[in-house]
This record gives C-alpha cells, structure tokens and sequence, in this order.
DNA sequence: TTTATTATTCGCAAAAATACGAACAATTTT
DNA sequence: AAAATTGTTCGTATTTTTGCGAATAATAAA
C-alpha cells in the first residue's frame, strides 16, 4: 500500500489558476482587456451579456487570481491585465501542458 | 450602446479546458500520467486521497477534456495522456495568457 | 460455476459557483 | 444640498461540482 500523497502547493496554484480562466465570459474579459489595453467596467458591461453585478463578480475572480488589477478613477473603475502574473501563469500551464512524456503508449479508443 | 456581444467558440472551448484543470487532483493526475508515462486506475486511487468512485469521476472529466486517453486492459484501466490534445490546449491557454498588450497602465493596488 | 479483482455507475448529500435585482457607497454634476 | 452616474455588496435562488458508499458490470482465477 502507497502512501496516500498530499497534493502539493504548485498543483493547488494550477488548479487555482485554472479555475479562475474556467468560465467563457472571464475569458472574454481577459482578451478584452489583451486586446484593448485597459477597460472601464462600464464598456465590458455594455459588451458581455450579463448583469453589472455579476460582471463585478467576474472581474472580482479574476483579480483574485491575480490576472488583472482594477483602479478606481472616479466615477469609475478601469481594470487592467497584470501582464507578470499572466506570464507566471503561462509558464505553469506550459510546464503542465508540455509534460515530456517518456512513453507513448497505444490505446483502442 | 454596443452590441451584446455572444461568447466566442474559441472562448468557450478555453474556458472548458481551464475547468476541467480547475482541481487540484485533476492536476495531480495530469502529472502522475505526464512523469510515468501510463498509470493504473488503481495506482493512482492507492496514491491520491480520495474515494475510487471519486477518482473515476475525476479521470472522466479529463477524458472528456481530451487531456486523457482510458484503455481496458482487464481487469484493469491503463491511463495515459493525449498529447496533441496537450500540445493544443497548451499553444490556446499560450494565446491567451501571452497577449501581446499594446499599452501598459499605472494602477494604485 | 463460484469467488475475487478491478473499475464504473448510481443515488444521495453537502458545498461551491453562477446570476440577478435591490440596496448601498462614492463621487460629480446641477 | 439634491440628483445623477458608476460600481460594489447583499440577499437569494438555481445550478453545478464534489465526494462518498453501495450496487453493478466485466473479467479472471479457483
């Protein structure tokens, strides 16, 4: 019997990144916000078809997970992508996605 | 005021794949696979903390996802990882989180 | 054929995510 | 000061995810 393994922080962090990019519309926020350089949250409200409270919940998660960052500009809040940790967060899916498998094997499906 | 935009098919294909790595032991199983090749349902259940019923949901998801391929070697299941599938998810999660930013802003947090 | 072995599916419960409108806060304009 | 503008937070409802053990299926071994 193998020991039952602890998950490490590093896969908590994928994990965490992952599911923060895991809904269409935060998707469409970051290549808004890639696209456009910096976004009103007014503009995005206009754009994605949702309730302006739950796009602040989007961006909410969104900042969390540390890809974008918000600044209040009176009347209103330009968002942003924090292009460092976009980076680190591309490096870690990378470092998952692009696994050298040692072995390829033949499967019926 | 502008259109409400639909979400692209692209979009949402990315945010599938983020949510189908949105779980720390679905990463722990992505490298498991990626590190040793191929592994055995009951391999991975003596190692990971969760229920074999659990287990099985979890590697469904991933196949589902296209990140993993499931071969009836009885009485066991083989494992193993698609790695074009890999390689695909990797360039459109690179796509995204490497966009090239054509302006860069102050923020005050 | 009966018994083991291996893994999935089922049924259920608990927790988390999603979404909305209303209420609230902060600032600007009138 | 009152009204308007812009976003967030709150309260709630719905859906989805997560997790388990029991039941089931499929094959191999006795």
């Amino acid at each position: 019997m193998l020991e039952q393994n602890a998950i490490t922080e590093e896969q908590k962090q994928i994990a965490r990144l992952a599911k923060a990019l895991g809904h269409p519309i935060r998707i469409a926020i970051l290549e808004m916000l890639s696209n456009q350089a910096c976004c009103y949250h007014g503009d995005m409200s206009q754009v994605l078809p949702i309730a302006k409270s739950t796009l602040s919940q989007h961006l909410h998660e969104l900042k969390e997970a540390g890809f974008i960052q918000g600044t209040i500009t009176p009347p209103s809040v330009k968002y942003c992508i924090n292009a460092e940790n976009m980076a680190q967060a591309d490096k870690l899916f990378h470092k998952l996605l692009s696994g050298k498998i040692s072995l390829q094997c033949k499967t019926n499906e």
